[in-house]
DNA sequence: CCAAAAGTGTTGGTTTTACACCCATGG
DNA sequence: CCATGGGTGTAAAACCAACACTTTTGG
């Protein structure tokens, strides 16, 4: 941030957001319907351009409500895209984020009434600009932050079981679980409470319900959870 | 990247890197002091402007080397900042990185003559814009990467003992390491190769020389290699 | 032969893994 | 009383932390 005299390029930014949820048991992002050029009809990811006035953060928490209606949840900035000729109209730069947001929200047309919907990441259609690569790196490292961090509760309603979260590691990392050492590892690095109820059992036993500690260290000397 | 029909704000783009080097055994960044307003006299991180025909990573490098002349070393995207009115000139987004260079490497002043100098993090001048937090930043990330992978070689020459690399990483990491255990766990990676030559004994035992294996596997499911 | 840095193994404690049965509820 | 998911402990293996002496060189 030093030379140049007092005109220097300029260019579009972008804030897009990945956003991830359990659907029907399933880890799906929600992508966007192309209205207009460039790759009409093309899925996306929602991202808009940055506001004068608005942060990047803020840019993609704007997107991420305007598509989902949810706020408040889980959000992370991942990586910044600029290759020049990334987007046919005009060099643009492209701040990345992951968003987590709980089971069931469903995806809302924006005020374009473009329409918007939930994809397995197993299975992405063709997605515009450098799109697919964006949520191939975002996948990465959401498994990554799994593995070594707790955030797994973020894809979760405010109060679940064990049963569930366990669940939730186990699709998003596509590996099965030990049950008792999952519940230990996570009941011993006390980021959860118990609410004090039980789920009314649909089939078998109840089980106990726990939230997340809102108190609770972010990360210690992060040692991985799991292996 | 969605809405917006064709006019959309546009914004200046900067890379900055955070070089650091270890120079007279202290962990050091390399400032630029400015020579304009805003903040002229203030040490800033060197960067500037992206070209419109440049990637980000490439306008990183193109700095990294006309303040130090090193090119082909490491360097990785940090983080992105973009606040409404962190730089009073106008709405800037800055997509900072981390470089580490060899040691005994000389700053040197960019073709705007400005004064460059690397200055020990440990006692860091006031800062232009939000380059300190940037710094702090990039420290934090450097002393994590060096824990869970295995990065320190690059902060030395080509060759090196293993005495020098354990020197490194106490350098950087703040504490002190046991010899014995920080061979076999370095060795065990399996990211370094023998030489086959030895340092001519200045003092004491002369030392195998080790270079980096540049056939190794990056990351592997990362265990951390040092408590 | 002294100073200086290089090099080298073992042990005890901790952590991690693998593994199987009983419990509470609804139908 | 059966089906369903919830809940619980232990033993063997792997890993990690702590620790001190011998080797090779130059002066």
């Amino acid at each position: 941030m030093s030379t140049s005299p007092s005109s220097f390029p300029r260019y579009a930014v972008t804030a897009d957001v990945v956003i991830f949820s359990l659907q029907e048991g399933i880890l799906k992002v929600l992508l966007i319907r192309r209205g207009r050029a460039p790759f009409a009809g093309k899925w996306a990811l929602p991202g808009g351009f940055v506001e004068p006035d608005e942060s990047l953060e803020g840019a993609a928490c704007r997107e991420l409500e305007e598509e989902t209606g949810v706020r408040d949840v889980y959000i992370e900035q991942l990586y910044t895209f600029g290759e020049p000729g990334r987007d046919p109209r005009g060099r643009t730069i492209t701040v990345s984020y992951i968003a987590l947001v709980p089971a069931g929200v469903a995806g809302r047309a924006g005020d374009d009434a473009a329409e918007a919907a939930w994809h397995s990441v197993a299975a992405l259609p063709e997605l515009a600009f450098d799109h697919r690569q964006i949520v191939d790196y975002a996948l990465q490292r959401l498994r990554y932050k799994l593995e070594y961090t707790s955030v797994g509760f973020e894809l979760l309603p405010d109060e679940f079981t064990l049963g569930q979260l366990q669940a939730a590691y186990e699709i998003v990392l596509g590996e099965r679980l030990d049950k008792r050492n999952f519940r230990r590892r996570i009941l011993e690095s006390g980021i959860l409470d118990e609410v004090g109820r039980k789920t009314e059992a649909a089939h078998g036993r109840p089980a106990l319900l726990y939230c997340y500690r809102h108190d609770a260290v972010k990360e210690v000397k992060a040692r991985r959870l799991f292996p």
